[in-house]
DNA sequence: GCAACGCATCGACGATCTTCGATCTGAAGT
DNA sequence: ACTTCAGATCGAAGATCGTCGATGCGTTGC
């Protein structure tokens, strides 16, 4: 879900360049710089935490790994319930958790349910950050 | 803190290529695929999980966000507390979470604390999430 | 020295999250 | 049909998080 997109490209026109107010303000003025770009509006910044979040617990960035270790960047749940060493319940919670962040895709077959990682879903993130510390 | 490295590449030792386990298992044998690559190991997961928990915040992204958007990079929280629409307290809690994520420098310049965008701290975050995805 | 200002810190409260055991749902297998 | 197995779902307990008002600390100005 979610075309996350961070707007931080336009410029915002440009205030007037009269006052420079980057060195510091030396004795009453205010201290604020003005905003050269626009900031990520609400909506975007929400989308964004929402997938980090999802990245923002050691069991889930350590199942996404375990995942994208395994043969054919697949695994069922019985692979990943002894390595992270939690129950099966919990891990399946956070493989839901994974999977709704649109970091993992969940196909099942026959008796088992197979997670592998979408391709392009951690880019797009990665490629995200880079964009945002331009 | 952290020196984030999350090693994915390293091959372990491709196990016996004896069974193709890939092709689903038909009958009675294991569900599971061998493991091929090695995962990151819980150290290195959860120094990746606390730098994404600080972005798993709406605020905390408006906030960095803004930061950025600001001329010469950096803000002091009278700049913050408004746009986020939080109390100061709240903006000064958010703001100590990124320092200490090392996204956000402090620096203090006679009555006010200005904050900016560690440079390349976005950047290391994406390239680790693009390795990762390989 | 004293008041004003910017900001950090300190509890505290409610909301959310992580984890578990117990139970439910489907798919194989006898 | 009945049992068995993989996995999801369901509360519940405990921990963590986000938010606030109140307060403390350092700097600036009178």
């Amino acid at each position: 879900m979610t075309t996350i997109v961070l707007e931080l490209s336009p410029a915002v026109s440009t205030p007037d360049p009269t006052s420079d107010a980057t060195s510091a303000a030396p004795t009453s003025g205010a201290c604020c710089a003005p905003i050269v770009r626009e900031a990520a509006d609400p909506a975007a910044a929400a989308d964004l935490a929402r997938s980090f979040k999802a990245l923002g617990d050691p069991t889930r960035v350590r199942l996404l790994s375990i995942v994208a270790a395994h043969e054919g960047g697949e695994a069922c749940v019985c692979d990943l319930t002894e390595p992270v060493g939690l129950s099966q319940p919990t891990v399946s919670h956070h493989l839901k958790i994974l999977v709704d962040a649109g970091l993992l895709a969940r196909e099942q077959r026959g008796k088992w349910a197979y997670y592998s990682v979408v391709p392009g879903s951690l880019d797009r993130l990665g490629a995200l950050l880079s964009e945002a510390a331009r």
